[in-house]
DNA sequence: GGGGGAAGGACCA
DNA sequence: TTCCTGGTCCTTCCCCC
């Protein structure tokens, strides 16, 4: 797009959705239209959007086109063989038993408002504004004017354009009048539009003993008896083909396709892709561009390299159409899997305009879900920026919700983390509706208190998987038992957690450094001890103890204190997931979801013992002194675990040895970690006291 | 390897 | 100067089982 190797006609290249042919522009001057919408693009957001996108596109193609490369003689036969296997498999479901018919009215928005305004008759006009037309006459069409063009580059096609503003109300009535006549050829037809839908017609052709030709005619002139408007119809032995062929002869007219294999091959191989449905501009240009693939025929030419680039589920999709295969059969009844509302406007960073729209947004879609008697708990929060780039953001809750009191307090606090920004859009998405298989929230989930009051492992709390952003995590799972090997050097544990400063963003901090090394010197000696002495547990020599009483009051009071640390007060140090500071309760969840994890670990080793334990906690306190200051991120949650395992061991062990000499060293170095906790938090809050000061500076 | 959540994107009307 | 809305499905990433 816009490249120099394009020379003097940069437009060539630009190929939006809405410069691509459609019935009724066939005598279109392409090169035209195309460089005026060009012309009126050029330099916008959009554009530059566009191009951005374009880009990627072409990135992918490059890599495609290296991958088949690779190929060697050999893979290709393999691949063969997968494909011709394929095929068929395909060959062998295919179905010429059944009837059916693709109706499409034609200008459908257009056409009614022509109806109602006969003065419209005639003249160019399109529904809709002048940000988006959503559907343009015919008379319209042949200046290149179409559904999905911006109203002002389709002024610009053609001066004279009428607009008309949309208005569900009347296309929803004329299009229940076209319902009642689908009913009669087929009751349970398929809906897909206002103006689209399918009806098997195989038992009208039979009982009536009449062609499928003359299904078509009659059921065209019953639409146009009761509606006044003309629609195009096509018939075919599937879905696929039978939508493929109402565009035919559009408008008001008609194409049957037999049901005979010899014919659908024929009719197949010089269709271009881009007219099957689920065939956009991107996958044109993937196919055309990677594999030279334009008709369907080229398809099926294509069978081993389409199995070598794309998921099995794709290659059987493009298979399937070069077959000229599609679905045969009425689906079941489809649920709604979501449902949303979202608004454009003129882009603004403005706050306060943005929570209004955002509150207007809440209640739109609260009042369309209680209309539907839908519940979710899956909120998604989609943006828009000035800069055209999309954004979503969800969150999944513990219960269903529908008000808009529930729904705005949710995204208002997923919006407040995602500002400032300057939007243009945005949406709000609910799903995993109360109904829903997968929806509940595990009835045997139980908070930690009631997991540490009852030590059943078996129930542990199961919130919803979250995405692990730091790997870090696991490597310190591997030594945090606390039985890393005995060769394993303190490098070595540095350079896991070096993985952790990717993620934490404070790799190259010198303001951290700086603590680091302080840190790091007196904490070598400590990895030195802990290297080469294995009876720790009886060096350690405590000058003072706690009553397991007071000693169970001080951890939880810790565990309060600290609770999970969130980096730059947004990301869960353990796990990488955003949660913004207002999402109080959540928090506390996921903390606890986190620390149930670990203690539910803890118990299925058990078979270790208890001395066991004791030797991996002091090993902990060793290993937690060779962590670098500016980890303390990552370690803070491993001071909160060593916590409740702390409260574990005191409930266990408090009755049988209160006195024992192992209880008071445990107790000695629960004072030591108190200590270290705090001293670790406040190295943090140093950081982000710098962190801030730093952003100050660069924003300034 | 399959299932599932999140995020992004393609596609459709 | 200016490029929608509402919905579904697929893919990718990455975890857990």
């Amino acid at each position: 797009m816009g490249t120099s190797s394009e020379g003097d006609r940069p437009w060539q290249s630009y190929n939006t959705v809405y410069t691509n042919a459609k019935a009724g522009m066939d005598g279109v001057d392409k090169e035209k239209v195309q460089r005026i919408v060009y012309e009126m693009s050029k330099g916008s957001k959009y554009f530059e959007n566009e191009k951005r996108k374009e880009a990627f596109i072409k990135q992918k193609i490059e890599s495609l086109r290296a991958q088949v490369d690779k190929l060697t003689d050999k893979d290709v036969s393999h691949f063969q063989m997968i494909a011709n296997k394929k095929i068929l498999e395909l060959e062998a479901s295919r179905d010429l038993s059944k009837v059916w018919l693709h109706t499409d009215m034609d200008a459908f928005y257009a056409s009614v408002e022509t109806l109602e305004n006969p003065s419209l008759r005639g003249k160019p006009m399109a529904v809709g504004g002048l940000s988006m037309i959503s559907t343009a006459n015919y008379e319209a069409r042949k200046f290149g004017v179409r559904a999905a063009m911006p109203g002002f580059i389709a002024c610009k096609l053609c001066p004279d354009l009428i607009f008309v503003p949309t208005n569900f109300e009347k296309y929803t009535f004329y299009s229940e009048l076209a319902r009642k006549v689908f009913r009669r050829y087929d009751p349970d037809f398929i809906s897909t539009s206002l103006d689209e839908a399918y009806l098997n017609i195989t038992e009208v052709c039979i009982n009536r003993e009449i062609s499928s030709d003359e299904v078509a005619g009659e059921l065209r002139n019953a639409i146009f008896e009761e509606t006044g408007l003309t629609c195009s119809t096509g018939v075919a032995p599937n879905l696929m083909l039978a939508k493929v062929c109402s565009d035919i002869n559009k408008p008001n007219g008609q194409f049957i396709l037999p049901n005979d294999r010899k014919a659908i091959m024929t009719f197949i191989s010089s269709l271009p892709i881009r007219k099957i449905g689920g065939i956009g501009k991107v996958t044109e240009h993937v196919l055309r561009d990677v594999l030279g693939i334009k008709t369907c025929e080229d398809i099926l030419q294509n069978g081993a390299f389409l199995c070598a680039l794309f998921s099995s589920c794709s290659s059987d999709f493009f298979l399937s159409v070069g077959l000229g295969l599609g679905r045969t059969d009425t689906p079941d009844i489809k649920m709604r899997k979501s449902i949303s509302s979202e608004r454009t406007f003129h882009a603004t960073n403005d706050e306060n305009f943005l929570f209004q729209k955002l509150a207007d947004i809440a209640e739109t879609l609260s009042n369309d879900m209680k209309e539907k008697c839908l519940s979710g708990r899956t909120l998604t929060l989609k943006l828009k920026t000035a800069s055209f780039e999309v954004r979503t953001r969800a969150i999944s809750l513990q219960k269903c919700i529908h008000s808009k009191e529930d729904i705005l307090s949710c995204a208002s606090r997923i919006l407040r983390a995602e500002l400032p920004l300057s939007l243009r859009l945005i949406g709000l998405r609910m799903s995993q509706f109360s109904d829903d298989k997968n929806s509940h929230v595990d009835p045997m989930q139980k908070s930690i208190v009631a997991f540490l009051s009852g030590g059943d492992a078996n129930s542990s709390p199961t919130l919803p998987k979250k995405q692990v952003c730091l790997e870090v995590g696991d490597k310190l799972e591997d030594h945090d038992g606390l039985d890393f090997s005995e060769g394993q050097s303190k490098q070595d544990v540095e350079l896991d957690f070096q993985v952790a400063d990717d993620h934490t963003g404070d790799k190259n901090d010198d303001r951290f450094s700086l603590l680091c090394d302080s840190h790091c010197s007196v904490s070598s000696s400590i990895a030195e001890n802990f290297k080469s002495n294995d009876s720790y547990l009886d060096e350690a020599k405590p000058d003072k103890s706690v009553e397991p009483d007071e000693l169970t009051y001080s951890v939880e009071r810790l565990i309060e204190e600290v609770g999970l640390i969130w980096v730059d007060d947004y990301i869960c140090s353990v796990c990488g997931i955003e949660l913004p500071p207002s999402f109080t309760e959540e928090r506390r969840e996921h903390s606890d979801y986190h620390l149930a994890e670990m203690l539910q670990k803890e118990e299925s080793s058990r078979g270790r013992g208890h001395l066991a334990q004791e030797r991996r906690l002091v090993r902990f306190l060793y290993y937690v002194d060779a962590i670098p200051m500016h980890h303390n991120v990552i370690s803070l949650f491993k001071f909160n675990y060593a916590c409740l395992w702390f409260l574990k061991f005191i409930s266990e062990t408090k009755n049988a040895s209160k006195q024992s000499p192992k209880y008071t060293k445990i107790s000695y170095h629960f004072i030591l970690l108190q200590e270290r906790i705090h001293m670790y938090k406040d190295g943090y809050q140093n950081y982000q006291a710098c962190q801030t000061t730093q952003k100050y500076k660069n924003n300034n």
